[in-house]
RNA sequence: CGGGGUGUAGCGCAGCCCGGUUAGCGCGCUUCGUUCGGGACGAAGAGGUCGUAGGUUCGAAUCCUAUCACCCCGACCA
């Protein structure tokens, strides 16, 4: 491709609204544009990319049996309320106007209203299903260019089988196929045991690249490779100790002490020697959570002790509640339920509020003075813990999800009544998987992970063009023909060539604008290495670079990319 | 949805607080010339209803009100 003729749109200066790297990176290489948040318009560089990391997710895909299909995006509400999920999804879901259609954000729905008009027969399973399509979801608050917009692309698969032995097969295959694609991608990934959430079924995992753009946290254990979002992950912290000897309960007046840190400086001790309370509500009933030292609650743990949603409390109910105000609020004496981290189990010699402002009480023990009192994991895990399978130091960070595999089971099935006749003539419900991969996540993960201060470094796999061919001076007769002879001997080998023929930009121009754009091997032709008959070749990974005789071009590049 | 910020030429920004000729700067763009291996130089140009709508005022990019858009933090998130 000439670039005098292209639209590559390259950027020297930051655009203002973009911050994560992946997204000044593709903004300035031309690669995509914004129309609205969260919708992105891909560009002729850009698009390519996305075509190379779809046909690998192809291949994996059709190596595992998977069948492209191509669905519409635009779906009849009334599908969507079979299963119930336009609720669910509420104002995720973008409803059409002036037709009762809404705008898939997923595709569960259409592929079950396929599979219960077709997989009538055991026989017919199992089948694999996939398509790579946009998907809408209007989300609150899109960012980080395309990482979350409200438009974007996704492989997603469905696995339709006859027994949840054949299910546990289909999920392994995907797990293979997905760890084939983001490999051959050149991501560096681990993979998470979730929660389900919204989806439904059974068990689930996700595809996860460290990331600061990355909107979830997750624990990783470099040592042994244990991974967890933090609403789940354990660290094996030791709890406090119970001391042998009780002492007494005292009151302490403490004025104007509100936090723990106040706490342990007024009374010059440890904070693992103190019990913080925060008060939570649970439809309308207030629930007494205490953590050791200044630990903070882990709101989705909590979420799942008491099984549902909470809140905290504001600053007025804690009065009403307790009858002190914040910062003097303790188990002892207070009326109502009570939970604890596990770290407090039995604790006692512990210091805490005393349910009247400005005053705490020394001495507690949680089995002598808090009569009802249920012990749960409910702490957020931190950096530098030990791993609770190996012992070694986790590490926690944010992270970007790229895929997520399912065991869906028969959520859906069931209730679009996609049934199958057994070998006994039984009717079942389908058992089934969903798989998706983000595919614009897949661009913009490889190039938070791939890039330099001067721009982006394509591996072969993903490079949109595998050779940059830049002529340095364009008015110059012998660097017109050799680079037009370069360019067409490459082309016809089968490379891609993106030539560089401006006639008036710079050579300093011209070198930024490759290194930018990042493409593997660049071939730089100058009339003076012309003069020996030589041009130069840069790897752009390596920054090496090397004279080689024009007439040795073809060879070199061969080795260069069969060496890569 | 809560908090914060920003809208001035294709891009990056100044001007606004304290209202007053013809709204500026850098990059980019057009033409000519000189340059030509790491984002050149000179000259001459094109390009703006200052996000939008009201209001205050003799006079508004500047003050007031409303509204829209975009960004960041949070909440939410198959």
């Amino acid at each position: 491709m000439r670039l005098s003729k292209s639209f590559v749109p390259t950027l020297k200066e930051v655009p203002s609204d973009a911050v994560v790297t992946s997204h000044i990176l593709m903004l300035r290489a031309g690669m995509i544009r914004i129309v609205a948040a969260g919708i992105y318009s891909f560009l002729p560089v850009g698009y390519k990319v996305i075509r190379k990391i779809s046909e690998i997710i192809r291949e994996e895909m059709d190596a595992i049996g998977g069948q492209e299909f191509h669905l519409p995006a635009l779906n009849p509400k009334e599908i969507w309320e079979e299963t119930g999920r336009v609720e669910a999804f509420g104002d995720i879901l973008f409803h059409i106007k002036n037709r009762e259609y809404v705008l898939a954000p997923t595709h569960e729905e259409i592929m079950t209203f396929h599979a219960r008009n077709v997989l009538k027969s055991y026989k017919e399973m199992p089948q694999i299903w996939y398509q790579i399509q946009t998907k809408f979801r209007n989300e609150s608050r899109p960012r980080s260019g395309v990482i979350r917009g409200r438009q974007f692309l996704m492989k997603d698969a469905y696995s339709f089988d006859i027994s949840m032995e054949g299910l546990d097969k289909s999920y392994g295959l995907h797990d293979k196929a997905y760890r084939k694609i983001f490999d051959r991608c050149h991501l560096s990934y681990f993979v998470v045991g979730a929660s389900s959430g919204a989806m439904g079924g059974s068990g689930s995992e996700e595809f996860m690249v460290k990331s600061d753009a990355g909107e979830d946290t997750v624990a990783h254990c470099d040592n042994c490779g244990y991974a967890a979002n933090l609403e789940v992950a354990t660290s094996n912290i030791k709890s406090k100790e119970r001391d042998s000897r009780s002492e007494e309960i005292k009151k302490i007046h403490t004025p104007n002490v509100r936090s723990i840190d106040e706490l342990c400086s007024f009374l010059k001790i440890d904070e693992t020697r103190c019990a913080k309370s925060r008060v939570y509500i649970q439809s309308g009933k207030s629930v007494l959570v205490l953590m050791l030292g200044n630990e903070e609650v882990n709101e989705a743990k909590l979420e799942r002790a008491l099984g549902g949603a909470v809140r905290p409390a504001h600053p007025e109910e804690l009065v009403e509640i307790t009858g002190a105000e914040a910062g003097s609020i303790g188990p002892v004496g207070y009326k109502g339920k009570i939970i604890a981290d596990l770290r407090l189990k039995d604790a006692n010699n512990l210091f805490s509020g005393a349910n009247e402002t400005d005053y705490h009480f020394g001495g507690i023990d949680l089995k002598r003075d808090v009569k009802e009192i249920e012990y749960f994991d409910l702490r957020s895990i931190k950096s530098g813990e030990a791993c609770p399978r190996c012992s070694h130091n986790l590490e926690v960070f944010t992270a970007i999800e790229l895929g997520h595999i399912f065991k869906l089971g028969t959520k859906y099935s069931t209730s679009m009544g996609a049934n199958f006749l057994d070998e006994n003539g039984k009717e079942n419900p389908i058992i089934m998987g969903s798989y998706g991969i983000g595919v614009d996540r897949v661009m913009a993960c490889y190039i938070e992970q791939h890039h330099d201060d001067n721009g982006i470094i394509w591996d072969k796999v993903l490079a949109p063009f595998q050779i940059h061919l830049m002529g340095l001076n364009m008015k110059k007769q012998e660097v017109i023909e050799t680079c037009d002879m370069i360019y067409n001997d490459l082309t016809t080998a089968g490379y891609d060539v993106l030539f560089d023929d401006r006639i008036d930009a710079q050579a300093g121009f011209k070198f930024k604008d490759a290194d930018l754009l990042g493409m593997p091997i660049q071939i730089i032709v100058g009339d003076k290495k012309l003069k020996d008959e030589k041009v130069e070749i840069k790897i752009r990974s390596t920054g090496e670079r090397f004279d080689i005789p024009v007439g040795e071009i073809k060879e070199k590049i061969q080795s260069i990319s069969e060496g890569k």
